[in-house]
This record gives C-alpha cells, structure tokens and sequence, in this order.
DNA sequence: TATAATGATGAATTCCTTTCATAAAACCGC
DNA sequence: GCGGTTTTATGAAAGGAATTCATCATTATA
C-alpha cells in the first residue's frame, strides 16, 4: 500500500539525485531507501528506478509517482499547518445561536471587531432553533448562545453580559405616550407586535399581561425591528423591545416608551457556553469583546419621548 | 506525522460513525482505531473525535480532517490504479527516434493502428539527436529506433522490418531518363537534393559516388519529401530515395527512377530496442503492428518511368 | 590502478503497531 | 432501576514490519 513515506522517500531521490543524499535529509540509512523502494516496487509490480551508472533514474512508472509525490506531499504538508492551526486554537468555527431577537444590532458591533482579530475564525450565526436554543446548545448545533433565559442545563455554564429593562413602546400620538408606566389593562383593545416566537417566550405576555389576567386584542409576527417599529410609530399596534433598541430609534421615529409595571421588567442578557469546551482562546476573546460592548446609551431610569 | 492509514481510519470512522463498525471494514481490532486515534490527536495536539453518547462524533478540526481525507484518499486510489496499469503495461509511453527520413509516411501507418488499440500510450516521434540514434537509444532519450544502420552497441537489439532499394529519381524529361541503371559519372554535373542529414549517412553519397570517386556537382537539403520530388520533376536536381516511396509518387509526378549501380543499392529497415527492457506488452505490440506494415506496392525490381 | 562514492543485500535489531483482556460508559427493554 | 448489550478506552504483551549494520558490487575519479 502506497504510503506517505514511499512518496517521501521517491520526492526527495528525485530532488537530491541519489540514494545517500536523500537519505541524509530524511534522517534514514541509505539502506532503509533502498530497502524500501524495492519492497514498494514489488508491491506495485514494477519497476520505479534503474542504476544509470552510479545515479539512479526513473523508469515512467518512477515519474509517474514523483509527479503524484509532488502533489499529495503538498497537501499533506497543508493539512498539517491548518491542524496545527486549530491545535494553537487560531482556526476554528463559532456557531452563535441568538435567541434575544432584538440582539442583532448589537452583535455586529462584537463580531466586527471580532472577525478583524481571527481572520480564520468563521462565524456562524443562527436564530431559529429545531427545539431550543439551550438544546441546541448542548447538542453541539451551536457553540455559543445568547439568551436572557439562561435556564441551568447540565454541562453549561452562562456568563452575564449586561442588564437592560425591557420597555413597551407606543406611538408618540397615543392618548397614553404621555404616562410613564403602562398598566395591562390600558392596553386590552391594542394589537402587540412581535417577533416571530412563541408567546411563551414573549416576557410582555408571561410577565406582564398574563400575571394581569389579560391580554391585548391581538398579536401579529414581524420580523423587522424596523418595519415593527415603524408600524407602532403609526400607530397600527404595540411592541416590547429593551430599553437601549428603543433609544436608538426614538431619534428617528414618534414613539415613546413606558415601563412595564412599577418595577418595570428588568433583563439579563447573557452567554451561555457548554462547560467541557476545549477553551480556544478566539472563544476567550469573543467573550471579552461581548463583554466590554455594551449597547449603545444605556438610558437612564424611567420612560417617556426624547 | 499524518499518514495515509490515518486517513482511511478517519475515512471509515465517519462513514460508518463507529469505531467498532470501521475497525471491521479496516480489518483491524477497535482498539487499534482507538490507539491510533489517540496518538494522533497527540501528535497534532488537537482533538478530533469526542463521544457524544457511545457515538463518536468530530471535531471541527476532525471534520476538516475528514475532508483532507476524503480528496487525499482518492488520489491514493488513483495513483495506485494507474501504478497498476504500469505494471500491466497497459500505459506508458514510447518514444520513438526515426533515423529513415522518408519512412514518415509508412510510419503513420503503423502508429494509427497502436494509438487505437493502446489509447493510455503515449506515442512520442523524434527525428533529431544530439548525437545519434542509436546514443539516444542506450541513453534511454528513446525507447525505440527506427533506422537502416543497426550499428552494433552493447544491450541494444534490432530486429528487421523489410527491404528494400534506394533508387535515383530524375525527372522524366531527363535524357538518362529511360535508362534502367544509373552510373556515377552520368551525374557528376546534376544537382543533389537530400534531406537534411550529415553526408556521412547519405548512402548515395557514401555508396555510390564515393566509391567511384566523383560526386554530384551540387548538394542542397530540402525538408519535404513532396518538394523534393517537385524539385527533381522539374529538373532542379536528383535524389535518392525508397523504392516504394518513389513508387507513390510516379502516379503524381513526371518522374523516372533508375537503379544505383548493377546491384542497386539494396537496404534494410531495422527497429531497434534495448535488450533489457521491461518488455512492456505494448512495445511487443508496436513491433508487431511495424513488422506486418509493409510499404505500400513494393515494386518489381528494376527502374523506369510507369 | 587505486580510491572514493554509490547502491544492493542479508541478518539482526529496534521500534511501532496491533491484539488481547478488561474496564468503563451508555443505551435498551423490561 | 437493573441486567444485557453495545460501544469506546486502556495497559500489557505479542507480533511484525521497517531500520540499521556490516559488507559486497559497481562505477566514476584522480
């Protein structure tokens, strides 16, 4: 069976010329080549190399294999400098599932800088889930997840990456958008505007209507911070995002925002790992970016227009 | 180091998705899968399978590993394929050296018939050489001589094609032109038309003037055969060639041939190979098709104009 | 012709691979 | 939950293939 060593052994007689060099330069006795090519030659049933004088040269076949050493060599070689590659952690994959929807915004302010610092890391990043996130998490789907709901799976561990309060906005011309809190039962004849999930993980139905015993006119799915955001402007229904989402368009749209209930609804955002992961340090430094970027003016407490 | 074995192991590993299932296929025990694993992974300092329930599952660094596989194993495969055609002489290549400048026309009889039936053969004609054919020969430069001078030399063999006759060609409006012999001295004052070879290995120079010691006014080279007896038809020289070349183109060309002496200049094809050489069963082939080609309508003895 | 350089060869040895025997872990059905 | 089954992991022993050593044969060089 041809072997990597047999390539080895034919490239470098074929370089250097002669038995003795070559076998100078791959640390073997001069006997081992020769003993090895011939075993090689019986195997391949014909001959590789023939004395011409005191040199040796190829036969066709001999050729032949030089040429297809050249190649395989190469890409054994390759194949070893990228191992080494994700052996030193510099190459590597990272599959970030999301699972906080309005997050987007703030992700490409970490990954950006991310990608510059690991130009041979791939980034992946997913949002839908065949079950859930953490499942995913812990199936291998995903390396990496990013959820205010670090619900204790075993073998994962979950790291903080900052507070924020979750706010409802409205139109600026809603007979409300002058009050500070909201209360749920102002908000009965609304329709709510969300992303496209489940209305279990919808914190402002399972934290704030439902407690009430109440629920808005109706629920419509959009993908679209913007789009959401615009339709709540003009006033075709209600939204809950974080605080600091609704900062960056307050400039640009008529809406306010109003806390949800006296204490509001206070959130965690954080990034959940699976524990055993071999700690590559791109994974390391993905963490220390998420940490230290934190989502643009973090408003101060309470609600209402700019 | 990464070898070819570590690859199929891998290969097998992801194919089948067990160690135990891949080690049969391998004909290996499991636990010599699980040992070279293991070493490997050591020498590349990363891991590459981790158990994900009693599966195994990859890495990313063994799944990038399993595709170098995948392209690497091929090439294995394939070199090992055409390793085999070598050795069963199905390919290779044959290099051809012609030292009968005229014998191209019969040559391409002979090759078209081989091409076809040795299609992975490659065929190479040469009629230059450094020094001569027969040095191209023994330098292993050709793998095959086609010449009329089987000059003896050590591990060379030659076996012959046919005879035939070198004859003078004039033009028919020559006035020796219904000669049947041709002496000597009628040509002293006629221009030579040859092909560019030395004069040494002109037979017309060294067996038929020489010997009587005079010689054709003038010498030039031409290249083709067609412009040549062009020439000689419109009576800007002589020349000396094959019988049955000549034969194909008195249909064509006012054109007479006249024996070269009382004997003509009687001649031999000869194919010489080298002794020891493997002996490739499409050389045997060659030789074969070469020896049942026979120049086209040998002509009776005797010259004259048809 | 003597000398140096090179490849070939057979026997001994070394070292790596494989196997064997067994443990540990995980899944399956009851 | 608990055996039974299936799978991988592991240490020690066995086996075998590759390597080396010593030497010869051949060829080129001075």
């Amino acid at each position: 069976m041809l072997e990597r060593t047999h390539l080895a052994i034919i490239h470098e007689v074929h370089r250097l010329g002669t038995l003795t060099a070559a076998a100078r330069t791959l640390n073997l006795s001069q006997s081992a080549l020769s003993h090895a090519i011939r075993r090689l030659e019986q195997q391949a049933g014909t001959a590789l190399l023939y004395k011409h004088g005191r040199r040796l040269r190829f036969t066709e076949a001999g050729h032949y294999l030089c040429g297809v050493a050249e190649r395989l060599l190469a890409q054994f070689d390759h194949a070893e400098t990228i191992l080494g590659a994700f052996a030193a952690g510099r190459k590597g994959s990272l599959r970030i599932g999301v699972e906080c929807h309005p997050c987007h915004r703030w992700l490409v302010r970490v990954v950006s800088p991310f990608l510059a610092r690991w130009p041979e890391v791939d980034i992946d990043i997913r949002r839908e889930f065949q079950f859930s996130g953490i499942a995913a998490l812990t199936q291998h789907d995903i390396d990496m997840l990013i959820t205010p709901d670090p619900l204790g799976a075993a073998g994962l561990c979950f790291t903080p990456l900052f507070g924020y309060e979750m706010v409802l906005v409205i139109s600026r011309s809603h007979p409300l958008a002058t009050q500070q809190v909201a209360r749920p039962a102002d908000f009965t004849e609304e329709i709510l505007l969300s992303y496209p999930v489940k209305d279990e993980r919808l914190d402002i139905l399972s934290l704030f209507f439902t407690p009430a015993q109440c629920r808005p006119r109706g629920h419509k799915h959009v993908e679209d911070t913007e789009i959401l955001l615009r339709m709540v402007a003009a006033g075709r229904g209600i939204s809950a995002i974080p605080d600091w989402l609704a900062a960056e368009y307050l400039k640009e749209l008529p809406l306010s925002t109003l806390r949800l209930g006296e204490d509001g609804l206070q959130k965690q955002l954080y990034i959940g790992r699976r524990d055993k992961d071999r700690p590559a340090p791109f994974i390391d430094c993905f963490l220390e970016i998420a940490k230290d970027t934190k989502p643009a003016p973090l408003r101060a407490q309470g609600a209402g227009a700019v």
